[in-house]
Parts: structure tokens; C-alpha cells; sequence
DNA sequence: GCAGCGAAAATATCT
DNA sequence: TTTTCGCTGC
């Protein structure tokens, strides 16, 4: 029976109409964003343009304007950045806009799926697997076709899920990847084929998706299903994308369904900080934005409030080095600041001690540790740095790199709640029968086929395939899956149990097992604000805890950490200070992007992304002499910056001063070396 | 068939 | 520096 409900009509508000007066509190541009209504919408924002802020008060706009907030879905890059806006949005507004719908598009899809996921063959507790996993997969799937005995080198597993990955975000076909990037195993493409549909079924027999699996099927199940669709498309009144520039074809299309019954889209991003091509993201994508909403409206911000202009002068340079040109106007009404300079060590040592010596004469400036960021391209890059900041006792973040819940000790404990939510989850169950004492990866194999055949485990020990060696320890390890079976146990409980039994095989299984167990007790303690095991393994697959390593100091008392962070993972994010190590050709940019135009222009994007960062002082330090395995060797600064002018980028050079001799009772430690 | 050892190889960015 | 591979003894 159809029922009228009486709705405020939202269209034709004035800024007169709102609690928050936008019109004072945004330039022209981002007014028209914030109050752009109904239909599709471009935002192209460049660095520093006020993007979060644009979208945090167009969220707070459109509930003002009577929308409700749960028929508001926001798509971000990472779910930190989705957080941190609807905050934002709550404290200018209020508590409303924390019931937003908002995440990466991996777990909105993941929410989709669980719901409708048996229409697609899926049972609703399938469960997800990271990449490491996947690796695991296909080097097994590998092994058994024996493809790794072939007599030409068949690619590895790591080349395998590269190709494949590449292949369903690009839309390519398998064909089509190997040819144009991996063009030495054209001669295994058959055996590629193959493998691709192997490792296809078996995810699909093992009831598990994989993350590309996750936006593959919801679009799928969109397309193919009207009634998903018009349920889903319904619920989202207004769609908006954050970071367009890194999404690809596949999120293209999935934007589009997910906004197929309202319209309306706004997508913000800026094509000069695409950075994620790795991943399948197509900067060009942005730009078709307008070719599949005929009507889009596009608004371009182009006035930076972020940096002081000699900052911008230097990234608007490196921009200009692009292969493929770039139409950015940046401005700046700030000030001119300090020139930004360009620190030669002498080695990677030197490099690591001025860092630690500036950010120590910066916090004696009265500047907060976390105004301060040292960004690099690769997570090993600040090794050395966290050494020497470990030495001066200066408390850091890390973010990038290794997750705390990638370690495998973390994965080993989440496979137990793995088997209990999906019992065909072979990846799992060869996880966890391979750390019982006795049984490798044959035994593994016949149980997780016995398990598959039989549908439960109860029986296995009777089953008589259970040999005496290891029986009774896998009879342990039974009884403690049977005790975290029931409904009235809780996530956390259930973590602890399994922790008992696995601290032993912790110590076994890893020399550096102090430092694990150490993690595992915190691990133990995220656990408690889960009430499902499926929230917990979905989070920390979607969602993994940053390896924060915090060189803590005990005297002091919760000074916030200097942020150091991979330039990746500080997309979005600006500081105070802003320090760019190891900016070396080979490294930025990275050695493996050196054949390819397209490939060097994304490093480009990259040093942009990092410069781009900084509101006030910016400093990029190279050392001269590199340290390796093989050696010591001489290194070159990287291309990007090199040919830069002395007048943009003003070059410094370390001399090392003479400490007066050290006197009874002074208490300073001498550099070491 | 498992576990442990030493040699050889590869080596990123992230959902 | 870490991961992978092949070999050996149990």
C-alpha cells in the first residue's frame, strides 16, 4: 500500500537559509561546490585548494538542506580520510553527519556483497583475503600445475597476481598485460590463461574473494541484477567521490550504478596527484567524468591556501617537467616564506643526524613534533632515520610499510577466527594445520580435502586419516576451534583463547618472538571493541592498523610523534615542516619506472604530492654515497630536481662543526663515529 | 613427508 | 635485508 509522506523539499535553499554561513567562510568556487544541487558535478582541486574542506561543508550543507544523512554516501581513498571528514563535518554541524555512509570502495562493496552475495553463487560468510594470501593461492595453484619445474622461467607469484590485478582493473585482457608490460613470458600466456582460472575457481570453491574480487563482483551483481541495483542506487541520494584521479574504469562504472536512480554525483580529485597507477588507477579517468554525465557541471579551485608561494614555485617547476602537460594555475595569497633547499649528506648517516638535529631545533621553537613530517618514497627509506631518532629519544609515528595486522603472527591468529566464519576457507586452514608440529603441506592438503567433503570437523579425529605423530597436538588444536564455535562467545574472548594455545607455537615458529607477543597482547586489546568475528576480520583486511613503531620515551609523557610517513600514505594530509629524504634517482624516481614516459611521469606526480605538502618550509635532502650489500657506491640526485634553478630550490651543503671539547660533568654524548 | 640449513635471488608504493 | 629454493637427514 502506497503512503504519503509529507518531505521538505531541498531544492532553491539560499545561503540565508543555513546555521553556518558559507558564503563568509568560502571562496566562490568552493561555494558553488558546496551548494551545487541536483544532476553531476567535477571538482577539480588542486593541492592545497581546501578539497577536504569543500566536501566537509557540502556534507554539512546537504543535511542543513534536509537530506538524511544516511542517504549521503561519501567514497574516500582510505578509511582514515572518511573518518577524519565526517568528524570535520560533526563539529561544524553536529552528531548527524556521523550516520553518513562513508569508506573506501572496497568496503562499501563488502557491505553490498555480504548482503546480497548469494545471488551470485556466494554465501553471505565468505570471507576476504588480502594479498598476501592471494600470493599463497597462486604460488600453491603454481606448484601444483607444476609450472614452477618448466625449463623457461615461468613468472613468480608476486608477477602472476600483478598481471592478473592488472588485467581486471585495467580491463585488459591477460593477453593484452603480459604483452605490453611483462613481454618475456608472452611465451607462457597459455599456462597464464590457465592459472588465471584456476586461481579464479579456487577462490570460488574456497568461498573467499580476494580485493579486486570485491569490486568485480558488486559490479557484476549490479549489472546483471536490476532489483540489487535499484535497492542499492535508491539508498544513495547524493554520491560523492573523493580522489577521483586514483579510482579507475571498474570504480567509473561502479559510481555510475551506485547513483543510477537519484544522478547525483560529485566527484573531486585533482589529475596531477594521481599516484595509485600501480594499483589500476588511470589519472584519465577524471577526465572522462564528463563524457558519461552529459550534464556536469565542473568547478575548478585553483586558489592555495596551504603553502607559502615559494613552495608552490617549486612544485608548479616540477610539474612542468611532465611529459604530459599539466593545466595548472596555482595560486597563493600567502606570504613568499623561506626558499625551500636542497640538502646534500654526505651519506645516509649524515642525512638521518641533520634530520634528527633540525626536528630537535624545531621543537625548541615551540613546534609541536607532529607539525613536522619526513616523507619519503619507500618505506625502508627511513630505516636509518629511525635509528638515529631512536638514539635521541624522539617519539615518532610511522605510517606505510608493513601493517601491524599484515605481520604474520597476527594473520596466524585471525586464520583460527577464519575457519570458525568460513569453513572452506582453505587458505586459512592450510594456515593454521601447517603450524601444528608434524604437518606440512601434504597432510594440510588431505585434511582441507577431507574437511570439504565432510562439512564439518567433529569427526576428523576418528576419521582415520589422522596419523600418531602429530594427533594429539592437532586434537588441540580442534578442541580450541570446538571452544570458540558457540554464539555467546565474544570476539575478544575468543582472541584470548586462541592466543593460549598459540603463544607456545609463537615461540617456536619465530626467533624475535618477544616483540610478537608483545603485538599479540595489544592485538588481544583491539579486539574488545568488536562484537562479530566476520567486523574483525573484514576491518583489519580492509582497514589494517598502520605499523606505528613509536620510539617512546619514559620521561616524557605523550608528546605528540614526529610523522613519518611513505609519500603514498600522505595523500591529503599537509604539515608545518615537511622534510623529503633519499630524493635519489633510482628512488625518486623509482629505478623501475625509468623505460616508460608514463611510468616516470607518475614518479613526477609523486615529488609533487610530496611538495605539495608543505605549508611553510620545505627541505629535500639526498646523500652522495649510498650504502648497499654490495658496497658503498656514488648516487645522483634525483632528475626531478637537478635541473631545478638555484633561485627555486637553493642548494645546501652539511658542514660538520666543531664541538668544544667535551668538559667534566657535560652530559653530551659525542655523535657516533 | 617434514624440518632445518645454507646458498641464491630479488627487492615498492596500498585496498 | 629478506625471501625463496634445493638439499639433507630424520
Amino acid at each position: 500500500m502506497k503512503k504519503f509522506v509529507l518531505r521538505r523539499d531541498d531544492t532553491g535553499h539560499t545561503a540565508a537559509d543555513f546555521t553556518i554561513p558559507y558564503a563568509d567562510l568560502l571562496n566562490e568556487q568552493q561555494l558553488e561546490a558546496v551548494m551545487f544541487d541536483r544532476g553531476a558535478a567535477l571538482v577539480i582541486a588542486g593541492a592545497g585548494t581546501g578539497k577536504t574542506r569543500t566536501l566537509v561543508y557540502r556534507v554539512s550543507r546537504l543535511i542543513e538542506s534536509g537530506a538524511d544523512p544516511s542517504s549521503i554516501l561519501l567514497l574516500t581513498f582510505t578509511r582514515r580520510a572518511s573518518r577524519e571528514m565526517l568528524d570535520r563535518a560533526s563539529a561544524i554541524l553536529d552528531a548527524r553527519c556521523h550516520r553518513i555512509r562513508g569508506g573506501t570502495f572496497h568496503y562499501y562493496c563488502n557491505t553490498i556483497l555480504h548482503r546480497y552475495s548469494t545471488r551470485l553463487g556466494f554465501p553471505e560468510n565468505f570471507t576476504i583475503i588480502d594479498t598476501s594470501d592471494a600470493l599463497d593461492v597462486l604460488q600453491l595453484l603454481r606448484t601444483e600445475l607444476k609450472f614452477n619445474k618448466l625449463s623457461q622461467r615461468f613468472p613468480n607469484k608476486n608477477t602472476l597476481l600483478s598481471i592478473i590485478s592488472t588485467a581486471v582493473n585495467r580491463r585488459m585482457t591477460l593477453h593484452e598485460v603480459v604483452d605490453s608490460r611483462f613481454e618475456q613470458f608472452l611465451v607462457h600466456i597459455e599456462r597464464i590463461e590457465q592459472l588465471a582460472e584456476v586461481y579464479s575457481r579456487y577462490k570460488h570453491q574456497n568461498k573467499v574473494m580476494d580485493f579486486d574480487d570485491l569490486l568485480v563482483y558488486t559490479l557484476k551483481l549490479l549489472q546483471t541484477d536490476a532489483d540489487v541495483r535499484n535497492d542499492v542506487a535508491a539508498a544513495n541520494r547524493y554520491v560523492l567521490v573523493d580522489e577521483y584521479q586514483d579510482t579507475n574504469a571498474l570504480q567509473a562504472d561502479l559510481v555510475n550504478l551506485f547513483s543510477s536512480v537519484h544522478r547525483n554525483v560529485m566527484a573531486v580529485g585533482d589529475d596531477a596527484q594521481s599516484i595509485y597507477a600501480f594499483r589500476g588507477a588511470d589519472h584519465r579517468n577524471i577526465m572522462q567524468f564528463p563524457g558519461i554525465y552529459p550534464e556536469t557541471k565542473i568547478i575548478t579551485l585553483e586558489q592555495n591556501y596551504r603553502s607559502v608561494g615559494n613552495v608552490l614555485t617549486l612544485a608548479n617547476n616540477v610539474l612542468e617537467h611532465a611529459k604530459q602537460k599539466y593545466e595548472k594555475k596555482l595560486f597563493t595569497q600567502r606570504e613568499e616564506g623561506e626558499l625551500p633547499a636542497l640538502v646534500r649528506a654526505s651519506d645516509e648517516r649524515e642525512q638521518s643526524r641533520f634530520i634528527a638535529q633540525m626536528v630537535l631545533n624545531l621543537r625548541e621553537q615551540e613546534l609541536s613534533l607532529n607539525d613536522v613530517a619526513v616523507l619519503f618514497r619507500n618505506s625502508r627509506d627511513s630505516f636509518d632515520l629511525e635509528i638515529e631518532l631512536g638514539k635521541r629519544k624522539i617519539p615518532y609515528v610511522k605510517y606505510g610499510g608493513q601493517k601491524f595486522s599484515e605481520a604474520a603472527h597476527i594473520k596466524d591468529v585471525l586464520a583460527h577466527l577464519r575457519v570458525v566464519v568460513n569453513m572452506d576457507d582453505a587458505i586459512a586452514w592450510n594456515r593454521i594445520l601447517t603450524l601444528v608440529e608434524g604437518i606440512g603441506p601434504k597432510t594440510a592438503g588431505e585434511l582441507i580435502d577431507w574437511i570439504n567433503i565432510n562439512r564439518n570437523t567433529d569427526q576428523i579425529l576418528e576419521s582415520g586419516i589422522i596419523s600418531g605423530k602429530y594427533r594429539e597436538n592437532l586434537s588441540k588444536l580442534f578442541a580450541l576451534l570446538h571452544s570458540i564455535r558457540g554464539d555467546d562467545i565474544s570476539p575478544a574472548e575468543a582472541v584470548d583463547r586462541i592466543l593460549a594455545y598459540y603463544k607456545p607455537v609463537c615461540e617456536k615458529k619465530f626467533d624475535d618472538y618477544p616483540k610478537r607477543l608483545k603485538d599479540l597482547e595489544s592485538f588481544s586489546g583491539i579486539c574488545i571493541n568488536f562484537t562479530r568475528y566476520q567486523q574483525i576480520l573484514d576491518d583489519l583486511v580492509l582497514d589494517p592498523i598502520e605499523a606505528t613503531v613509536v620510539g617512546s620515551e619514559p620521561g616524557k609523557k605523550d608528546e605528540e610523534p614526529l610523522v613519518l610517513s611513505t609519500i603514498h600514505s600522505a595523500k591529503g594530509l599537509e604539515w608545518e615542516h615537511v622534510f623529503i629524504i633519499q630524493c635519489l634517482d633510482g628512488v625518486i624516481p623509482s629505478g623501475y619506472a625509468l623505460e616508460l614516459d608514463e611510468d616516470l611521469d607518475e614518479e613526477l606526480r609523486l615529488l609533487y604530492v610530496a611538495v605539495t605538502r608543505a605549508r611553510e618550509q620545505l627541505y629535500i635532502t639526498y646523500p652522495v654515497l649510498q650504502q648497499s650489500v654490495y658496497g658503498e657506491f656514488f648516487t645522483k640526485p634525483s632528475r626531478f630536481i637537478d635541473t631545478i634553478s638555484d633561485k627555486i630550490l637553493e642548494p645546501w651543503m652539511l658542514v660538520e662543526e666543531k664541538e668544544p671539547p667535551m668538559l667534566p660533568g657535560d652530559d653530551r654524548k659525542m655523535l657516533p663515529e
